[in-house]
DNA sequence: CTGTTAGCGCTTTCAC
DNA sequence: GTGAAAGCGCTAACAG
């Protein structure tokens, strides 16, 4: 990196650049620029020289104020946990950078006046959101983000929204038709955070799924997503228990089965479990939990798709089914 | 929200609110300076309801161009699995936003030529660097965020370089007296990346906290950190299984564990277990292994303290302990 | 195809 | 304490 700025202790800019090729500053901006706009092949070529002989970059600030745009991807959740699912959001991070773009992580947690917080930083001019976290509606959002390029990922879209739904329903229905064919009349279901629109629907989903297959739902409990909560929900099963347990995730059917394991009640003998999400086993081999998943690489595609052009997303947005996976628990 | 932009569409400027005040917008500018700048309180008053009727935000990007800085933190990372450990990361990540700065999360995993990728990128012009990644050393992080505000929190520091360590010794020395007060005199290894410092380091630390309490390491076996690893370990393990088993991190011990299982073998009956990282048992309850971990708010009130005012962090950087936490297998 | 000219919105001298 | 003016580095519009 033999690199010699003209001026001591400065960057070199554009301008610098086109001193020595001997051309005018646009002609190094028109150059420089990954769209191809009309410079001819000779100067293109010196001022590409000229370039790499200063070791010139261009500045991402001065670029996004003429252009009013910028390279920066928000990525919203609610809680760091939400990234936990590693199979999507690894991939996903790794092409939001491949797309050159990068990605800006905004955890709205229990975080107040999310408004003021972002118009006074970058996020306000991102080049698109990212919206896993469901504390808000399309339209806050878009007006939050002063950007229409908002891709809804958590259920809450509405007719002008991009969106990405994972179909939930498939999935589940293929769970209860497993379960009843294993001989399940009845069953407990361990729910989620009652206050999710996501959750609203698995929920609404289950219950339709047993109804259809003639599965009795005897009992709900509901959880938090945590293992510890379902630990909890099993002491409150434990007395009267069902044929099998449906969980909402895969933590709390973990939680489920260590609970009722105190008691020395273990699926598949004692009871049938399943959980949902369908985690990775890697770290939770010692469980293998029967769940419900989706293809994250379906997801990770529509949302890189989404990102370089959203233009051309279809409007009706795009559905990833799910399908229901069977292990040791069920 | 009643905010009516004098042109139509755009969002106002600070012209816009100098005109409505009746004063010159670098008036303006200071007043609405975080920083105590000579402007008369009248004025002030007068410019912060202009402000405020207007619905005036601050543009970053135009700010960033003429200060050349912008309230945005790097965090490095090799893997999206380092944000794993949320005990650390998710206050991290609040405390970040609460200081009216942004996370911007570069994974430097098999990105090749990251140089380039950063130089063209804003993340060039962030406020600070939080290296967790051992990617690179100090000075090649400098150089590549074009800035000296570079925390190491991967051991790769320099005599110039801000720096958290987390001083592991303490920690693996204790589990090593606890080990041999229960009568440890043989056991085995299980290691992470050899490629790592801080792995170097943690493997050197056991063996010489080992030999220091006289427990003889008859075995060291090189794993990935993962489950799984720790799965293949306990293969290589098992003809021969010493006292106890040490880990260098916890879900290497869950995969001995299960592994070892499979031969009915079961701490602490048959063997001792030891893990390292301590994590949240909230998801490994059922594990329930005993560890080496830290203070995690002390690291992130460091970080935090070194986000603030960089400038006065302690020269020799800080030391954060660790210790041994007694659990179920050991 | 090319170069000149205006900005983008803000901060910062520097005279007053 | 105040305001005019000069940039920060880049792109877009407009003549050539």
């Amino acid at each position: 990196m033999i690199e010699k700025p003209p001026r001591a202790g400065k960057r070199p800019t554009i301008a610098d650049v086109a001193r020595l090729a001997g051309v005018a500053p646009a002609i190094v901006s028109r150059a420089l620029s990954p769209s191809r706009r009309p410079v001819s092949l000779e100067k293109k070529e010196r001022v590409l020289k000229a370039a790499a002989e200063l070791g010139y970059h261009q500045n991402p600030l001065a670029r996004g104020l003429a252009t009013k745009s910028i390279d920066l991807v928000a990525v919203i959740i609610n809680h760091l946990s939400d990234l936990s699912d590693l199979d999507l959001f690894d991939p996903l991070l790794e092409g939001i950078q491949s797309l050159g773009k990068q990605a800006i992580l905004i955890r709205v947690g229990r975080t107040k006046r999310i408004d003021d917080f972002l118009r006074n930083s970058l996020s306000y001019h991102v080049h698109a959101a990212l919206v896993f976290s469901d504390f808000a509606g399309a339209g806050e959002v878009r007006a939050l983000f002063h950007s229409d390029n908002v891709l809804m990922l958590n259920g809450r879209f509405d007719a002008e929204s991009a969106r990405i739904r994972i179909d939930e329903e498939s999935g589940i229905a293929e769970l209860a038709r497993h379960a009843r064919g294993r001989g399940v009349g009845t069953a407990a279901l361990v729910t989620g955070r009652a206050s999710s629109l996501v959750e609203e629907a698995r929920v609404a989903a289950y219950r339709t799924a047993c109804n259809a297959v003639g599965i009795r739902l005897v009992r709900e409990v509901s959880g938090d997503y945590s293992y510890g909560s379902g630990r909890e929900a099993a002491a409150a099963i434990a007395g009267a228990l069902p044929d099998a347990v449906f969980c909402t995730s895969d933590s709390m059917a973990m939680g489920v089965m260590d609970g009722l394991g105190r008691d020395g009640l273990r699926p598949p003998a004692d009871y049938l479990i399943y959980g949902f999400d369908a985690v990775d086993r890697g770290n939770f081999a010692a469980y293998d939990v029967s769940s419900v998943g989706f293809d994250r690489t379906a997801l990770v595609a529509g949302i890189l798709a989404y990102l370089k052009v959203p233009g051309e997303f279809p409007a009706t947005g795009i559905d990833i089914p799910t399908r229901f996976i069977a292990r040791a628990t069920g």
